[in-house]
DNA sequence: AGCACGCCGACT
DNA sequence: GTCGGCGTGCTC
């Protein structure tokens, strides 16, 4: 008799066992390990995946059924890929079946097997290459991304927005070429490099120290912003390239710019290198899959889920950015894709490399305790000189819009000399409130405990954690006054004030709002590229990853924020942020000015970083972080609890705190969340803390064990967050 | 999570 | 008399 342990996607923390059926010959067809089965399963059919053939079984001759249908001759898991999705599971205490089904692309999860093995790519023709004039602008546009990426595929072209129709144009005039790459194609030669740039000595140090690495070796790369992270990965991939091995480089989510894929491209022109992001198609990403799983592709630039494609022989990891909260899933399984990186260069014995001008306390901490090598890079390539912090002082200060009269006159002065100014502000939106003028009533979301935003432009209040919209009221709905006001600042007030104060200044403004539309921050970036004096005004999305050689003031209008939070972590990706949104001023020659508007000047925090820079407020964070016994010293995982009736779910976090039976774990709570309402729920917390990981780990699964029995737990939607980075 | 089974209220 | 509400229990 034989039988199979497989995983399905059910939110139970176990495995089941099918028996296989036997011919009439009296031979059965055993599926291999990794492979996709159909089986029965309470009354439906669904797709397993087997974990282990297995000649006996506890299970009783009468519970046990039987593999109706085996999918694949072949696994669509390797055995080394099932044991990272293991650790997986077992990390975050998520059920593993549920794992697998996140791992794996739509198709497969379907039990499909469909098998497109080909890619279509687009380059230029030598007639396209002299970029002629032509009248359509999107296939002048279409020329110059090729001109820039040298090659690009179908699909992703049609994701910069162009159309199939522009496309065929210029495949009719050959400008431009179409092949087909199929998934045998990748020659493990060595790849053609086009000219590169020489490094400088920490650089020089930085790839020979990488690639003089034998086994796995993690790196933290900590370089200023402009200091050449990038030459370094591509020095390095160039190496793993000619080993002939794959490359994975988990990017930020908005760092997958057309810009950092070109740069690779031309760098790699004959290496076949793909993409992977949130907007691919079912199809797209099976094709990636496959292209993976057999080597056909060298190098994958993707976001966080791109860590659980299937290389066939990974030689090396690059997490750019590596301190962006992007890597970190906030739902379902909450899996940190550094984290999993570190794995599965463990498991591969390769060189895993995180780079961040900002480096996470997290990684910090490794690499001050000598788990990660730790490699600095503090010149600027271009330029010597280092931003300029000034802390303007707002006690007292007049202001208009919430910039200080200062911070105007040296906007002024920057703009006079056709520079470009950048004026970021957190928050999005009109104002983040409305106030009566009579009885003091604050516009609030009805489902959250929050405000809700007032957006001016479209005439709407808006929660930013639900996304409730109404129209914007008339009258007070407590006394009926019509006097009501906007209340605090947010990036479209900004753009408004500006307009009117520098009439004959062209303003950008970027957020979430102003770039809904496709393209459309692709052409507001196209209109700072054209340079001149501008004002760029916007959010977090001016902070990552592009690149203003104009911009030579940036001011930071609300710093205060993140400086009295009750989220420990605020301080830091404060931190963070302002050193990001400094690093984008000055970045062509002559260094630049760096405004922070803020009540508390003389707060030891600011102070520190405006003085001696983020690496040095990073160590000093850290030693905070060990006085108050808080993560990255210990380690922390919260359960979180929601549901309408308040009661229910603070008597399952309460009923949770008797597992403890384990002396070194500090229980906090049930507390209520920062936000105490989200759409109508109440939502409470459970911090759980323990020195030592395994300590941690162990009392984790004690509790995950509990749940399943728990009658508490059926009756809130709870989640477990191993790792947190933040506590909303 | 699904899905069945099971035991109490307002409908043709 | 039945349709259907969601509480409880199980899935190899």
């Amino acid at each position: 008799m034989s039988f199979v342990e497989v995983a399905i996607k059910v939110p139970l923390h176990r495995t089941f066992d099918y028996r296989i059926a036997e011919q009439l010959d009296g031979l059965s067809v055993m599926p291999k390990v990794g492979a996709r089965v159909w089986v029965p399963f309470g009354n439906q059919r669904k797709v397993a995946v087997v974990l282990a053939l297995k000649t006996s079984t506890d299970v009783p001759i009468n519970k046990l059924k039987t593999v109706l249908e085996v999918i694949d001759d072949e696994a669509v898991l390797s055995e080394r890929h099932i044991e990272l999705l293991r650790f997986t599971a077992r990390y975050y205490c998520y059920p593993l079946g549920e794992t697998i089904h996140i791992a794996l692309p739509g198709a497969l999860r379907q039990g499909l097997c469909p098998d497109k093995s080909s890619i279509s790519m687009v380059t230029l023709t030598e007639k396209g290459a002299k970029l002629p004039s032509l009248k359509a602008k999107s296939q002048l546009s279409l020329l110059k991304q090729l001109a820039d990426s040298g090659k690009s595929s179908l699909t992703e072209l049609k994701a910069l927005g162009f159309s199939k129709k522009t496309i065929d144009s210029l495949l009719n005039k050959e400008l431009i070429s179409q092949t087909i790459e199929h998934d045998n194609q990748w020659q493990q030669q060595p790849p053609t490099v086009s000219t590169k740039p020489t490094l400088n000595k920490e650089q020089a140090v930085a790839c020979s120290t990488i690639n003089q690495a034998v086994g796995f070796n993690s790196f933290l790369l900590e370089g200023v912003t402009g200091s050449g992270k990038t030459e370094v990965y591509l020095q390095c991939l160039e190496e793993v390239l000619k080993r002939g091995e794959q490359a994975l480089v988990l990017v930020p989510e908005i760092g997958l710019t057309p810009q950092t894929v070109n740069r690779f491209r031309r760098r790699f022109p004959d290496t076949p290198i793909m993409l992977w992001h949130s907007a691919l198609t079912d199809n797209e990403r099976l094709q990636t899959w496959r292209f993976c799983e057999k080597a056909s592709c060298a190098i994958v630039i993707g976001t966080r889920s791109s860590i659980f494609l299937p290389f066939l022989k990974l030689g090396m990891i690059i997490v750019d950015e590596e301190h962006d909260g992007s890597f970190k899933q906030q739902d379902t399984l909450r899996y940190h894709a550094r984290d999993l990186a570190a794995y599965r260069a463990f498991q591969h014995k390769i060189p895993l490399i995180l780079g961040s001008a900002t480096p996470a306390l997290e990684t910090l901490h490794k690499a001050l305790n000598n788990k990660y090598q730790l490699l600095s890079l503090t010149q600027r390539a271009q330029t010597s000189t280092n931003n300029k912090f000034q802390l303007i002082d707002m006690k007292g200060q007049p202001d208009q819009a919430g910039i200080a009269h200062a911070s105007l006159a040296t906007i002024r002065q920057h703009l006079k000399r056709g520079k470009q100014v950048m004026v970021f502000l957190n928050r999005r939106g009109f104002a983040p409130t409305l106030i009566c003028h009579e009885c003091g009533w604050l516009s609030e979301c009805k489902r959250c405990s929050t405000s809700a935003t007032f957006h001016k432009a479209i005439g709407q209040m808006i929660c930013h954690h639900c996304g409730e919209q109404e129209h914007v009221p008339h009258q007070c709905p407590d006394c009926g006054s019509t006097q009501i006001f906007p209340n605090g600042k947010g990036t479209e007030q900004i753009e408004e004030f500006l307009t009117t104060e520098f009439a004959d200044t062209p303003i950008s403004r970027i957020d979430r709002d102003s770039t809904r539309r496709k393209g459309s921050l692709e052409k507001a970036l196209d209109d700072i590229n054209q340079g001149g004096e501008r004002i760029l005004v916007g959010t977090q999305m001016l902070a990552k990853g592009h690149h203003f050689a104009d911009v030579s003031l940036v001011l930071i209008l609300d710093v205060d924020g993140g400086l009295y939070s009750c989220d420990f972590r605020a301080t830091e990706h404060l931190a963070q942020l302002v050193t990001q949104v400094a690093g984008r001023a000055g970045r062509s020659g002559e260094s630049g000015q760096v405004l922070l508007q803020t009540h508390f000047p003389e707060h030891p925090l600011l102070q520190d970083l405006v003085n001696n820079g983020y690496q040095d407020f990073a160590r000093f964070a850290l030693q905070e972080r060990d006085d108050a016994q808080l993560p990255p010293i210990t380690n922390m995982a919260i359960v979180r609890a929601e549901g309408h009736n308040i009661k229910q779910v603070v008597d399952f976090l309460t009923d949770l705190v008797p597992v403890q039976s384990l002396t070194g774990i500090q229980l906090l709570g049930p507390i209520p969340a920062p936000l105490e309402r989200i759409a109508g729920k109440y939502r409470f917390q459970l911090h759980i803390q323990a020195l030592e990981r395994p300590l941690l780990h162990q009392y984790l699964a004690q509790m995950v064990n509990y749940l399943s029995t728990s009658k508490l737990a059926q009756k809130v939607r709870w989640s477990l967050d191993v790792d947190p980075i933040d506590m909303i």
